[in-house]
RNA sequence: GGGCCAUUAGCUCAACUGGUAGAGCAUCCGACUCUUAAUCGGACGGUUCGGGGUUCGAGUCCCUGAUGGCCCA
């Protein structure tokens, strides 16, 4: 690709202007990349303190968001991690090497000042520049001032210029950083241990999905990348723990959607000696205190709806609530095949060898989760879509397991742990037979897990909390992927 | 996987029923020593997502591919 060559003064484009500069920075002698700048405040400390700082000088540093060029005398602003100050560099302060030299400055650039902290006549905050320097030139414009970058793709690919542009961003990735470190402070309150457990392994499980594979090569086996923590902190717990939790990353093979992203993170915590009645009064104070730390209300939008957060809970059975919704005894319907009829009555689509569970998962997901805006646990869910849950004692189809859905979305699933192996056992042959018949979400046979079971797993309350989710409720974000950094894209072509 | 929509200058967006691709910001040149979406004057900047087709003529219509969004699965 051949480009013309840029006449001085008039560079070919964008790109080549800041190269130019660069190299006739480079020139002068002057380093474009800079070193350790010893701040003595940030941006945001200089305005909230401006009433003491008044007269005196301050060293600070940032990116340069704005200019406004004035002849002998410019304004600038200044952004960094805590605010933006303006800064006012006038060429009888800073000399007039010093201010010739503004004129290789760009807009990205990153600059660290000296200077007096003094108020302009209109009364802000500004820092009267004695000194600068360089602290890394940017060879790329930032994004459009005022407009910012908004077009969805670019602000995935590209986060840290939707970061540079957009406070809106800024403000729901620190926000997700306070909501993890929250549920931490609580959980370490409540006396509970955080543990790491494989991510990688032979065999995984602890929930339905599709897991994805990996090589070892020294090794020379396979091993998949874990789907859920369950069945190591599991074993933890019967090594004694008796309060575990872990907050990592987990993988599943599966479609992208407004509330789903192949690697997300998960919140998995264990109780030993208590059930899922102990976890529901967990979750409905854990919630709504995460809220109330980091945002100060238990009162949230979301979607356009008040969520109120506050304990307690509404509690149903996913029986009634699915014949509520659905108009449907589903879970009370034993034909399955009329069972398929009535779903596809109502508009789902399925297959003609879909499962109970299938079905209800479907209708679960259409007409019930959807619906439950206000904070609800959903209990009492069958044996055949809860291998890991024990089962109730008035109903063995059924088990001690609820969801938890606020805002329309699950963000919550948890149970009485089934502590025993022979029941499990036969779960897992149960599972195994479905693999077999092409189910490929169906769990693998653990025998690891089973051995470990036999060893003696105490009567334990656990829980699975989508912290992803959890951040998209409290953020009113629309989808999982404003909540994750750099949530997955194909690559570009 | 299916349906609908989008993709135009570095960024944000225009361009009626097919008829010379524009604006603001940014950039460059010039003026300006309290501006703040600074202002004023001038200039540069395009593979209209890729490929193919229809047409005298395509950003616009058709086919195909890519990427993304929304809805459904």
């Amino acid at each position: 690709m051949t480009r013309k060559p840029p006449e001085p003064g008039h560079p070919a484009d964008f790109l080549e202007a800041r190269r130019e500069k660069l190299n006739r920075l480079i020139g002068l002698g002057v380093d474009p990349w800079g070193r350790a700048f010893r701040r003595t405040h940030t941006l945001g400390q200089v305005v909230a303190e401006c009433a003491s700082l008044e007269g005196q000088r301050v060293f600070v540093a940032g990116r340069i968001m704005a200019w406004r060029s004035h002849g002998k005398a410019a304004f600038a602003d200044l952004e960094d991690a805590s605010g933006r100050l303006q800064v006012y560099l006038k060429r009888d302060r800073v000399g007039a090497d010093s201010f010739t030299l503004l004129e290789l400055v760009d807009l990205g650039d990153h600059v660290g000042v000296a200077g007096e902290v003094f108020r302009t006549r209109s009364g802000e905050v500004t820092v009267a520049v004695d000194e600068w320097s360089f602290l890394g030139k940017a060879l790329r414009p930032p994004p459009e001032k005022y407009h910012g970058l908004r077009d969805v793709e670019s602000r995935y690919r590209q986060r840290y210029l939707d970061l540079i542009a957009n406070p809106g961003t800024r403000e729901v990735l620190r926000n997700r950083s306070l909501i993890v470190r929250t549920l931490r402070d609580i959980l370490d309150e409540r006396g509970y241990l955080e543990m790491e457990t494989p991510t990688m392994s032979a065999v995984v499980g602890g929930a339905n999905a599709r897991p994805f594979v990996t090589h070892h090569n020294t090794l020379g086996i396979d091993l998949y990348l874990r789907i859920a923590l369950e069945l190591y902190l599991k074993r933890l717990v019967i090594g004694g723990y008796d309060k575990v939790y872990e907050i990592g990353r987990v993988f599943r093979n599966e479609g992208v959607s407004f509330r789903h992203n192949p690697d997300f993170t998960m919140l998995e915590f264990y109780e030993a000696y208590a059930d899922y009645e102990d976890m529901m009064r967990f979750t409905e104070y854990l919630i709504p205190e995460v809220a109330r730390r980091v945002l100060g209300t238990t009162r949230i939008i979301f979607r356009g709806n008040e969520v109120r957060l506050d304990p307690p809970w509404q509690r149903q059975t996913l029986r009634e609530a699915i014949r509520q919704r659905a108009g449907v005894d589903f879970v009370g319907l034993t034909d399955i095949a009329a069972a398929r009829q009535a779903a596809r009555d109502r508009g789902l689509e399925i297959a003609p060898d879909a499962t109970r569970g299938q079905i209800l998962d479907q209708v679960l997901d259409r007409f019930v989760q959807p619906d439950l805006i206000q904070p609800t646990f959903l209990m009492d869910y069958p044996v055949e879509m809860s291998p890991l849950a024990k089962r109730r004692r008035d109903d063995p189809s059924l088990t001690y397991r609820f969801e938890a859905c606020v805002g329309g979305i699950e963000i919550a699933n948890a149970f009485s742990e089934l502590n025993d192996p022979i029941d499990q056992r036969e779960r897992f042959l149960e599972q195994a037979g479905r693999r077999d018949r092409g189910d490929q979400e169906a769990h693998m046979m653990d025998e690891d897990f089973l051995t470990a079971m036999e060893y003696g797993l105490p009567p334990t309350g656990g829980e699975g909390i989508g912290v992803d989710r959890l951040v998209m409720l409290l953020t009113d974000s629309p989808s999982i992927r404003e909540v994750i950094a750099f949530p997955l894209l194909r690559p570009r072509a």
